[in-house]
RNA sequence: GUGGCCGUAGCUCAUCAGGUAGAGCACCGGAUUGUGGCUCCGGAGGUGGCGGGUUCGAGACCCGUCGGCCACCCCA
């Protein structure tokens, strides 16, 4: 085929999926609007430079997965590969760390990796960002709000929480040349993958999937030992503040976080019904990120939920959101038929706009226009022909309550003026 | 970037020692000149992803390429 097609790894979302994209959506911003976050709208294309000092020089994304070009003056742009960076840019531009500031946006993001289930080009992700508050209660809001979330998305039972303190800069460089320098003496048993972590960024290395590698980590030096008194002090309360909510966790060890900014408390909410991309949220504190992007030093936390996988969760589960049947479908046959049908629907949907009517437009014949009617889904279809015509009438033809799988539709005929008081009879259970 | 599997009608899939394709569903029409769903009858729809090669002949074999899925990697 040489039709031209989407481009690889940037998907459409088609009419029978984005039912749950938008009960998604809803029971998000709910939840947030009601933890006092506001909603923020951010450029898809920020300064390339943004992403490289925020997100890391040297991680993946920054290396080889960021969609970048330059723009008719020479400036190098880039499609955001993920939130914080630009959220942080808006806050500090826009002076939004004045007070306490709760945020959250929602929106694609770019990055270049192999398409896989669950992983995408373009895909898209709910963001939620927390200013200027540095004690771990802030750390257990932004817990305990997603937490709700999956509640209302019936979704915690197939998610668990991990959780990790990583400390701070200082602790996590001394750790970093311990583990490095354990690593260092056993490099012929590492895999070839961790052997050039090890150069790159060498905490990584503590979350490979390979058993032979996690095995030799059991001999490694533990993070835990070179934490600071204050991420120690902090971790404790986060988990004391959890453990009075009744929220349940696994504390992981070997839990990093793959974007440089991270600091003290780092968690991701997993899942084992998605194959290998089985973090469905992941998120922590990066307390240096405001004032390393140029605004007054200024703590921080948020977390990114991914929405494709998330929907993925939902459609696995089978949660009754459904793409809604029209309720009524319009038959007319005829062009003065049709005139009719057109402006008596017209005057019904004025009144009952929350009705789905949906108009047989084009050509066909009676009984092609009755199929197209019961293919709608419609309960009732409103039929105008030309005995109706003659007698400024509307005929009202139920097609699938109880009385029409009987075979015995007890369809009426009504004056068009009486058409909008049928409809409110028989929707009754719909109308406010 | 690496690897495995796969690419035949709108969808799900067949067929065959290599001799230029078929079913189900969906779609359209008819049986029922104005009444859907069930049933029956009929119809339309494929340059077999694309490009090369082997062959008298390839959808079937080989190579390349593009695309899909899954995994590595990465991460949401």
């Amino acid at each position: 085929m040489s039709n031209i097609r989407a481009v690889r790894g940037m998907n459409d979302i088609l009419p029978d999926e984005t039912p749950h994209w938008q009960h998604l959506e809803q029971t998000v911003g709910r939840v947030l609007g009601a933890y006092g976050y506001g909603e923020i709208r951010l450029p898809l294309v920020e300064s390339t430079r943004l992403f490289q000092r925020s997100i890391g020089e040297v991680t993946d994304i920054v290396e080889k997965e960021m969609y970048s070009f330059e723009d008719r003056n020479g400036d190098s742009l880039t499609l955001r590969p993920e939130g914080t960076a630009g959220c942080v840019r808006a806050a500090i531009q826009q002076n939004l760390l004045g007070v306490p500031r709760r945020l959250w946006y929602a929106g694609p993001m770019f990055r270049y990796e192999r398409p896989q289930k669950g992983r995408q080009r373009q895909f898209h992700q709910i963001g939620v960002e927390a200013f200027g508050v540095a004690s771990p209660d802030m750390d257990a809001e932004v817990i305990l709000l997603s937490a709700r979330i999956w509640r209302q998305l019936g979704l915690a039972g197939s998610v668990t929480l991990q959780l990790n303190t990583i400390g701070s800069s200082a602790a996590r460089q001394a750790y970093r040349a311990a583990l490095v320098a354990y690593l260092e003496a056993r490099r012929g048993e590492l895999d070839e993958d961790s052997q050039r972590r090890l150069q790159s960024n060498p905490l990584r290395i503590l979350d490979s999937k390979n058993p032979q590698t996690q095995a030799l980590l059991d001999g490694a030096p533990a993070l835990a030992d070179y934490l600071d008194a204050e991420s120690q002090d902090d971790f404790a309360r986060l988990r004391e503040l959890l453990d009075a909510a009744g929220q349940g966790y696994v504390v992981n060890p070997r839990l990093v976080r793959g974007l440089d900014y991270y600091n003290k408390t780092v968690f991701e909410w997993v899942t084992d019904d998605l194959g290998a991309q089985g973090t469905v949220c992941a998120g922590g504190r990066y307390d240096g990120l405001v004032e390393q992007l140029g605004g007054k030093p200024t703590p921080a936390v948020g977390l990114a939920m991914g929405m494709e996988r998330l929907v993925l969760l939902l459609l696995a589960h089978a949660s009754g959101v459904a793409e809604r049947p029209a309720d009524a479908y319009v038959v007319a046959v005829g062009a003065a038929a049709q005139r009719e049908a057109l402006v008596a629907v017209e005057a019904v949907r004025d009144r009952l706009d929350e009705l789905v009517i949906v108009q047989h437009t084009g050509a066909g014949s009676f009984k092609s226009q009755m199929k197209k009617a019961d293919k709608s889904g419609a309960r009732m279809a409103l039929i105008w022909g030309e005995d109706e015509v003659a007698a400024g009438t509307v005929t009202v033809k139920p097609l699938r309550d109880e009385a029409a799988q009987g075979g015995d539709p007890e369809q009426q005929t009504v004056p068009r003026e009486h058409l909008e008081a049928t409809l409110v009879a028989a929707f009754a259970d719909r109308m406010g």
